[in-house]
DNA sequence: CGTCGTCTTATTTTT
DNA sequence: TAAGACGACG
């Protein structure tokens, strides 16, 4: 048992509480992903349930990987037939074993959104809607949020449908969408969920079955569970009650997708007579970042009440900096600079990050580091399967496999262009509909150049059908896209993304080869696959917020925390007090990211748009402690824009008015300041126009003649840098 | 059917 | 500004 010898009191509390429902409250750095490993393991160790008898969940794929290896490692070997994933991968595990009880047939097809855009758009033409007025992905999402509370057609009460969006027929298009996928075979990603928990509502004996099979069910970031997550996981714990579920209301940031905080502040009335532990003890953080972060977090309500409090004595450090600046490119001036420093003294790019609220953040700090040769990796992006070619592949894939996918059959259709556009799909899909045939079936009835192409590539996928009987999906796919004409097309592509783009297709090759059948691929590209490439080296992380929950660097800078930008106005008007105190969790979440150093910054002017737009310190910045923060920067120019500027953000929330800091004087060294003005007859050079001369110079405002260009342009200093 | 130019619209996005 | 969507034209 010297697995539990290596716990603290509280995380071993949280391993050994293995009978009746169980939440284990862990703050941000507190050993969560130990306990939830450690009490898989000692719940098979100790020969209370074998390995397919627990249940554990997590939402990524790389939690449930980190999670598999971790409990490989403590028993020695790997382990088997566990019912370890994410919550979809386990939805679908179990639609697929009862899918004719959820009125699917076996094989059916996941979509992704492009999918179900293409399945719902028709639809609401159909009913004679604007989709100016009623863009379809706004539509979509509500559908997603139905379904994300576990609300079927049938169940969606007028009171769920409160607005005139769609003029009233939001309901109805529910349930015809949903009639569409049923006809085509597929579900979409909030269906995994929505028809597994459809499935043990209504079959009881289904759910008796998973009863009496699965013991135990450990819940990875519980704060984040949306209804009808939890209601599935109800479900299945009803009859031995033996639920741990481990989470932190203080990292809950994802409300807009449908989560539910709710669910981990009811838990003890959920679950009657259930324990609570917390882990407060926090072995990654500095005191200082420890504090900055309880203070900030003590702003919110309604928390179910933890203190973080330093792991391990002596645990002091740098203070959290706080660093006012002039724009976005000084921003990323001052962290690649910083950034270089920690390089020069040994340190590793991989123990840096920069996380940032919103994506167009990144952008500037991309130009500095690959200007200043700094390796980067952007985190986050497109996913494996969100790219268009492996979309294109997989789309191939399955009009192979399944003859009446129409929606991946019109995806290929013309790709690579074979002369098949939208008049000749119109054709076809009336011709379809009248004959009661999928789309692949009607290509004979259409004559001449047209019917042609189609025939030829109908007759190609009978073709690569015979070939995935006989020879398997590998050669299956080299086939396809070989004779498809597919890589070709790549080939030729002369575009800089092209190679890449073929490389992806092999990777999918390789990928393909280690999967017996092609229906188990397929789920596992949909659901599963991610891409790593440039996950390794040493390398600077940039990401968002969210996309940096889990993770922890030793060295996070934290730009941006300006009122509008973080917190961000659009989420406060959409979301209200509860949307600013989600944006405080992020603030939270960013924070304690950091083992030794935090840098927060702030700019006095953004570009937003088109111009430049000022801007102000973030009220989380008041919120930090000023005995643990300190701040530096140029702050005069936040003085000026924020005495000559009109409100930009009319908040609904408005920032405190604040008093200009008096904190003038730039960094020791002046890190962060200017050099000297740049002088008149100076040369100097831009990133778009090159090289010039200034002709005039006033305050950060220069106007430079550039040698290409006709006119001589006025522009603000920190534009150009002396050549 | 494909290309070119104009118009439009700018958060976060585990699966 | 700058990328993506869409409609008019060749």
């Amino acid at each position: 048992m010297d697995y539990l010898a290596r716990l603290n009191d509280e995380q071993r509390l949280a391993v050994e509480t293995l009978d009746g429902p169980l939440l284990v409250l862990a703050g941000a750095g507190t050993g969560k992903t130990r306990v939830l490993t450690t009490r898989f393991a000692h719940i098979l160790l100790t020969k209370r349930a074998w390995p397919s008898q627990v249940l554990a969940v997590t939402f990524t794929n790389k939690a449930a990987r980190e999670m598999r290896e971790r409990i490989a490692a403590m028993l020695g070997s790997k382990v088997e037939g566990l019912w370890l994933g994410t919550f979809h991968a386990l939805g679908a595990r179990m639609l697929r074993r009862h899918a004719a009880l959820a009125g699917l047939e076996p094989g059916f097809s996941i979509l992704d959104t492009d999918d179900q855009l293409r399945l719902l758009k028709p639809l609401m033409q159909e009913a004679g809607l604007d989709l100016h007025r009623f863009p379809p992905p706004a539509l979509m999402g509500r559908i997603q949020r139905w379904k994300d509370r576990g609300l079927t057609p049938s169940r969606v009460t007028p009171a769920d449908d409160d607005t005139d969006f769609a003029q009233g027929k939001a309901r109805a298009l529910y349930a015809s969408y949903q009639e569409r996928l049923a006809s085509v075979n597929a579900v979409d990603f909030g269906d995994l969920l929505l028809h597994a928990t459809e499935l043990l509502r209504n079959h009881p004996d289904v759910l008796a079955e998973y009863h009496r099979s699965l013991r135990y069910i450990l819940v990875d970031e519980y704060q984040d569970t949306n209804l009808v997550q939890y209601l599935w996981l109800r479900l299945l714990a009803q009859a031995h009650r033996n639920i741990c579920c481990v989470g932190d209301d203080d990292q809950s940031i994802y409300s807009w997708r449908g989560a539910e905080v709710e669910n981990i502040l009811r838990f003890e009335q959920d679950f009657p007579g259930a324990r609570v532990v917390r882990l407060e003890a926090n072995y990654r953080s500095t005191a200082p970042i420890l504090a900055a972060a309880a203070a900030l977090i003590s702003h919110n309500e309604g928390r179910l009440g933890k203190t973080l409090r330093p792991g391990r004595e002596g645990a002091e450090g740098e203070k959290v900096a706080v660093i006012g600046l002039r724009d976005s490119d000084e921003e990323a001036r001052m962290v690649g600079q910083r950034i270089e420093a920690l390089r020069r003294e040994g340190n590793s790019l991989a123990e840096v990050a920069i996380l940032v609220r919103a994506s167009f953040q990144t952008r500037a700090f991309e130009e500095r580091l690959i200007a200043w040769a700094i390796p980067y990796r952007v985190v986050g992006g497109l996913r494996f399967y969100e790219r268009a070619e492996i979309r294109d592949a997989v789309a191939y894939l399955r009009a192979t496999l399944r003859p009446g996918d129409d929606l991946a059959f019109e995806r290929v259709l013309n790709v690579p262009k074979r002369g098949l556009g939208d008049a000749a799909l119109r054709r076809l899909r009336e011709t379809a509909r009248a004959q009661g045939v999928p789309l692949a079936g009607a290509a004979e009835a259409l004559g001449g150049r047209t019917g042609e192409a189609f025939t030829r590539l109908v007759a190609g996928f009978a073709r690569w059908r015979e070939t995935l009987r006989r020879d398997g999906p590998v050669l299956c796919l080299r086939e396809i896209l070989d004779e498809s004409g597919y890589l070709e097309m790549l080939e030729k592509d002369r575009s800089p993304e092209a190679p890449g783009r073929v490389e992806n297709l092999k990777e999918l090759g390789r990928a393909l080869a280690e999967f017996e059948t092609l229906e188990g691929f397929l789920d596992h590209v949909s659901l599963v696959m991610e891409n790593d490439e440039n996950a390794a080296g040493d390398r600077v992380s940039l990401m968002t917020l969210h996309g940096a929950k889990g993770l922890e660097f030793d060295t996070v800078f934290l730009p941006g925390w300006e009122d509008g930008l973080f917190p961000n106005q659009r989420a406060l008007e959409e979301g209200g007090a509860k949307a600013l105190e989600e944006e405080r969790r992020l603030a939270y979440v960013g924070l304690t990211r950091a083992r030794l150093r935090a840098i927060v910054s702030h700019v006095a002017s953004r570009r937003f748009y088109s111009g430049w737009q000022p801007a102000y310190p973030s009220r989380f910045i008041d919120e930090l402690p000023e005995d643990r923060v300190e701040h530096s920067g140029s702050t005069m120019l936040e003085r000026e824009a924020a005495l000559s500027a009109p409100a930009v953000f009319a908040s609904v929330f408005p920032s405190p008015v604040r008093l200009p800091r008096v904190r003038d004087v730039p960094e020791a060294g002046g890190r962060n300041a200017r050099a000297a003005p740049i002088a008149v007859g100076a040369r100097v050079f831009h990133q778009k126009f090159g090289y010039g001369e200034v002709m005039e110079s006033e305050g950060d405002r220069l106007v430079v003649r550039f040698e290409n260009q006709e006119r001589p342009k006025s522009l603000i200093s920190s534009y150009v840098e002396p050549a």
